[in-house]
DNA sequence: CTGTTAGCGCCTTCAC
DNA sequence: GTGAAGGCGCTAACAG
């Protein structure tokens, strides 16, 4: 019953063969989860073996043969990127579900990367869930050696599969709302300049914009943080103060609400209407009502964990595949 | 320079004994970390090949002999658990810097404890660090074959080391804030009071209440969530209001005060005062500025490193680590 | 269906 | 200081 009583060495696959009178390969067999000839009476013999002994494979060495380890590495810049938890709940839950782990890699810097390939954290993963931007495609599957690189970054790489909200259409609902409303003039207040994915979203805003006759009065260089959005308030609010203010993200918006919670009595707007982006659940706090622009998560989680367990179905040079965002309407607008 | 176009298998060991003209063993003891005897223009030659080669060693091939994975298992209930996304940012970056990866691991209900068990994760993983409380340390040193479990769910265990934070000063100082702030009555916002850490907190405060002279009038049960706070704000803030409201989560005080914003005008209590505990970085948002108790996170996350790089350090039945509390004063006290 | 034989990539004796 | 040989635990190829 108790098999880790003493310092004994945990059994192998060879005690168990030994147990059961029969040769290694056959009670490997028995024990795969893999269809693989087995006499039933053998088969049954190994498997009460295995039970008796308390018997679990190594799975570093049935890694070793089979080059699989059921390893999937979630690749940040920081914890912080897990800000949005209800989706990396469900992601983890799944690549679980499918019977893998995760292993959480945290890049912090630029620099971190090239030492992650100098000292050679080479863990032969199945594949790498790429959320940070500080690496791109042909780094990260240098990192791992691993060939299947999921790019959620918005990094494209014709060699890779890339899942990616398509953010069109919830920045143009987003922004006939506010032209539904009267809104004329309009400032933006966006994150780092050189990443090409908030380059293409702020195209799209200029292009909404555009399209419903809204003018852009100013825009205002943030980080996507909390902090971000605070500095940016005062640059906007001024005398020349637009209809509606628009952030590439939930956080700024907070930011910016909190300076101007005067111009939001019982968080409805007054003087300005405001606009997020992420919807992340801190949206659903009460003194936090900020319209936002989403997706459907568990759609996006689904594409993800269903290009690492099926990563045939990709190939090179293949488009993206996008989850649509929407508008999600809270009091702030 | 480039050497993985192709769908070349990334070199071994031996492609680098071969291009430095050495045997595998001396290229083994060259790339080793550890001092071994090694003719200097040799360990040099064979450096430059591995450099050359984009040589790294595979870590799960060299962890079958030297029984080491440089894999820590960080043990959650659900990713919600990393609220705290501050101390989780720092744990993973010193367990990072001490040369070892995360491996994150949900286990969602206690069902699921079961079903690891059952499946085998039986990755040899170094330590296991465990925050959630489904698990009690004998079935998580089963669970991962380890001997190294760090508890940090509150659940004590002789043969494991446990680091926690040591409460009873930050909950002493924090109802002596409220005594000489003349509070003399209070209501309690309690978690799930199946906790042994919880039944311990809330002992805590009833003996703080003791000494400083304040009635407790009233004791609701949570579950540490927002909804919960938001919920019993109806049950706490009636005609019979206390003076002040202690929650055993800043969470649960978050979802008060959203409730009875108008109770703190300019954020500051004029009924009653409001008291948290964690002090989450959510308390940084101006909206949520609420008094809390709190610990030094780098000082607990050093614990934590040093227990699993140096676990000789613990002996069997040894007392727990502990992290001194303190008060943490904002606007809502 | 079964058992034997070879490794997977690495490290560690152990002789030299 | 060096290299040959053996083994970590497991599974894929073979013959039988």
């Amino acid at each position: 019953m108790n098999h880790d009583n003493g310092r004994a060495a945990p059994p192998t696959i060879a005690d168990v063969a030994r147990l059961a009178g029969v040769s290694r390969a056959v009670a490997s067999r028995a024990l795969s989860t893999e269809p693989r000839p087995v006499s039933s009476d053998k088969r049954e013999r190994v498997i009460e073996a295995a039970a008796s002994l308390g018997y679990k494979p190594n799975l570093l060495a049935q890694s070793l043969t089979t080059k699989t380890v059921n390893l999937v590495a979630v690749v940040v810049n920081h914890i912080h990127d897990l800000s949005d938890l209800d989706l990396f709940d469900r992601l983890i839950d799944q690549i679980q579900a499918v019977g893998k782990q995760v292993i959480l890699v945290r890049i912090g810097s630029v620099a971190r990367v090239e030492e992650f390939l100098r000292n050679g954290v080479a863990y032969h993963v199945d594949a790498a869930l790429v959320f940070s931007d500080f690496a791109d495609a042909p780094t990260v599957r240098r990192m791992f050696r691993s060939e299947l690189v999921v790019m959620l970054n918005g990094l494209h790489d014709e060699l890779s599969p890339v899942v990616i909200p398509d953010e069109h259409a919830g920045i143009f609902e987003a922004v006939a709302d506010a032209a539904a409303k009267k809104v004329r003039s309009a400032s933006l207040v966006t994150g780092r300049a050189s990443s090409p994915v908030e380059q293409a979203r702020v195209d799209t805003y200029r292009e909404a914009f555009a399209e419903h006759g809204i003018k852009l009065i100013q825009t205002v260089q943030g980080d996507y943080s909390y902090e971000s959005g605070h500095a940016a308030a005062a640059m906007l609010v001024g005398p020349g103060c637009p209809d509606a203010i628009f952030c590439t993200s939930d956080a700024m918006a907070m930011g910016i609400l909190d300076v101007c919670r005067a111009d939001f009595p019982h968080n409805r707007p007054s003087r300005f209407r405001l606009y997020g982006f992420d919807n992340l659940s801190l949206t659903d706090f009460d003194a936090y009502p900020i319209s936002s622009i989403g997706y459907d998560k568990s759609l996006y989680v689904r594409h993800i964990v269903e290009s690492v367990v099926n990563p045939r179905g990709f190939m090179p040079g293949q488009p993206p595949v996008t989850v649509p965002t929407r508008f999600v309407p809270r009091l702030t607008a």
